[in-house]
DNA sequence: TGACATAATAGACAAATGTCTGTTTTATGA
DNA sequence: TCATAAAACAGACATTTGTCTATTATGTCA
């Protein structure tokens, strides 16, 4: 390969690197070399340790392909999230049939605590949460006073904010134009399926 | 290792790798021998191919640590956008001394098009956009009438909606609590820093 | 121009890795 | 109980891959 000022290839090793990271594999040493036309590993090899000596890059050493961006180990690893399309009562199986769709997350939570939702109706407007956001939650029986939660009405899911009165349960819409859901006094039984973590909304 | 009935250690295994993968890098063959005792690499080899077939897992043949996560293939691959504390003004430059912290997401842009922003005051509540809550921003200089943008006004890096009134440029706020910003009205000049595509809150 | 750091090349070795063929053992269902 | 499929084992080979030592070429800067 032709000689080129110093910093110059590196830049370009470190975007390949980081590419090929994000798609799904960490380059070999040799397959640095061949892709930026060294006639020797040791080419690519040099430029790779200089990487990580500053820091662009991290290591595993000895491992084949084992170089790594520096920004995962710091944060949580990223999570499969299950999209669920349609939420049948009762349980929440995931149609592992037809392989479900994903959506990456970085939580606190374990991955099989966790689906995502796409929110329909507007009865959480004044919360923040539009139709079409989608919703990220947690599966949980309970939850506390304030939290947004996701429950099981009949057989629709919907998202409404959970409170106690008089050591009941109530959910509530956070628009006016809707109605508190009381369990028994309007006879729609409902189940708890768990507790928001985060809303996402594509304005795209 | 003991014999166990059909499909009971495949499950495992597809969990082992799964994990392996999304922490950074795909094991290798023999690595998942030794992590779950085999004495034949084959053993490995074998429930791994099974993974392939049945769909839960994807390969790329005869590269070492060639097994992927099929949902990779059909999304667009991560991205990591950078996280920017401050906006300094005019140019939108990333701090890359002190490596900035990243979020992943994953859009039909480029990743060097991108930032993201956390979003201060209650502006955009009528659009439910809220104080705290994370915006992915695309760079561009031009926005159309509906747009979500950022835009630099003075040093501080707002979020309204785009508008067009007369042929002038006008920045909404959806709240009625706030004026629209209207160039050279009232003295402020403003650059567009880019649309908002995204809007993540976290109720953690 | 000359000194020095960086970039690139050369060749090699041990270990890791994907792959293969064949055999043995166990679970499962008729 | 028997036939069948699945699970596990054995041993091996060709490449790939990380790593190493040494040398040559080029850019940079005083």
């Amino acid at each position: 390969m032709a000689y080129t000022s110093p910093g110059e290839t590196r830049k370009k090793i470190y975007d390949f690197v980081r590419d090929r990271i994000l798609n799904g594999t960490s380059p070999t040493t040799r397959e640095v070399q061949r892709a930026f036309g060294f006639r020797a590993v040791q080419s690519a090899r040099q430029h790779l340790e200089k990487l990580v000596l500053e820091g662009k890059l991290a290591k595993v050493d000895g491992r084949s392909r084992g170089y790594r961006l520096p920004e995962f180990g710091k944060a949580s690893p990223p999570q499969l999230v299950p999209m669920l399309g349609r939420v049948q009562a009762g349980e929440l199986t995931e149609a592992m049939e037809n392989p479900p769709e994903y959506i990456m997350a970085q939580t606190r939570f374990e991955d099989d605590e966790l689906f995502a939702l796409t929110v329909e109706g507007e009865s959480m407007l004044h919360a923040g949460i539009l139709p079409g956001d989608m919703v990220i939650v947690r599966r949980q029986p309970t939850a506390s006073p304030g939290d947004i939660v996701v429950a099981l009405v009949g057989e629709e899911a919907t998202v409404k904010r959970y409170r106690e009165r008089d050591g009941r349960v109530e959910l509530h819409p956070e628009n006016d134009a809707f109605s508190p859901i009381v369990p028994r006094e309007d006879g729609a039984p409902f189940s708890l399926l768990g507790k928001v973590i985060e809303v996402r909304r594509s304005v795209d």
